[in-house]
DNA sequence: CTTGCTGCAAAAGTTTTGCACACGT
DNA sequence: ACGTGTGCAAAACTTTTGCAGCAAG
């Protein structure tokens, strides 16, 4: 386990230090761009920053709702967008129905590993694979931006964990 | 360059004596299954073997027809799910708005370096990452069925190649 | 005030499904 | 013959867009 943390590999609370406020962030953000910051963007902001994995867009509506604020599903899509330019929040493939997010700003970069069997996802963050990953990206004559792994796995026969 | 190649990673014109024709595979994962080895399941497949890149259902469905074959969308749909269960392609995650597929049998298994400009996609194939993958699962207890790298890069400044 | 934003509802795009008929085994 | 498969068209689903009124800077 030298490289790979099975914790939650950070959480934005862990030194609110040396980042500004997403919040700060994301004004600033739209402030460049001559876009205004809304009510709605704030609810939406907030409710995607209590979330502490990955999430999608349908969700995020029914719990800004269920918090009592009227938000439309395009709002949400349309926030989404502007979060995702901002660099606060990334896309991430899951799986090709329905897009998936998740919080990045501050954080180190995960990974998801997906137990096939029952779908459950451990995120985990190896410096290695970043290595590998740059080396690639090296000589290939690029530089890399972004990446994303994603490892299925399986419990092993006798695990005590049968689905079935 | 030790580890990543740069030109496709195996065609599998290489060497067919090893592996059964994939046709074959396909009928008999059918017949195993009860289901019927029909004459759009056929030109599909024949479809999805020429293709030596990643591609998407309606692009095949466009190949089928074009080849002057009457063949439906929902029975190409319904034939890559069978063709994903038989192991014979596999999807591709690589945007979420469309479903991506890729022939695997009897191929390494391959992994896609998207350069960002332009969405150009090299692919490679790194026994260094695989080992990796097969190292974290260990560590979770879990069995390494398949994975997911996807690398984004983008030119650096200079290459003669800039988009705008 | 000006400009962008919101909600609504309709549109767009991909994938799935119900049904009556046709075809492999 | 039986049980599946097929095409068609409609449905289901996620995401986008046009528009009229509303709100932030």
């Amino acid at each position: 386990m030298a490289s790979t943390m099975k914790m939650n590999p950070s959480t934005n609370a862990d030194d609110p230090s040396i980042l500004l406020p997403i919040c700060a962030i994301f004004r600033r953000f739209l402030k460049k761009r001559g876009l205004k910051f809304t009510t709605e963007r704030a609810v939406i902001l907030d409710t995607v920053l209590s979330k502490d994995s990955v999430f999608e867009a349908d969700q995020l509506l029914a719990e800004v709702q269920q918090l009592g604020h009227r938000v439309s599903r395009a709002t949400v899509y349309r926030t989404i967008k502007h979060l995702v330019e901002a660099g606060i929040i990334q896309e991430v493939l899951l799986d090709s129905r329905q897009s998936h997010y998740q919080l990045i700003y501050g954080r180190k970069p995960t990974d998801h590993l997906v137990v096939a069997d029952s779908g459950e996802m451990i995120e985990f963050y190896s410096p290695e694979l970043v290595a590998i990953r740059d080396r690639i990206c090296r000589e290939h004559g690029l530089q890399p931006v972004g990446h994303r792994f994603l490892i299925y796995g399986i419990r092993p026969p006798g695990t005590g964990q049968s689905p079935d």
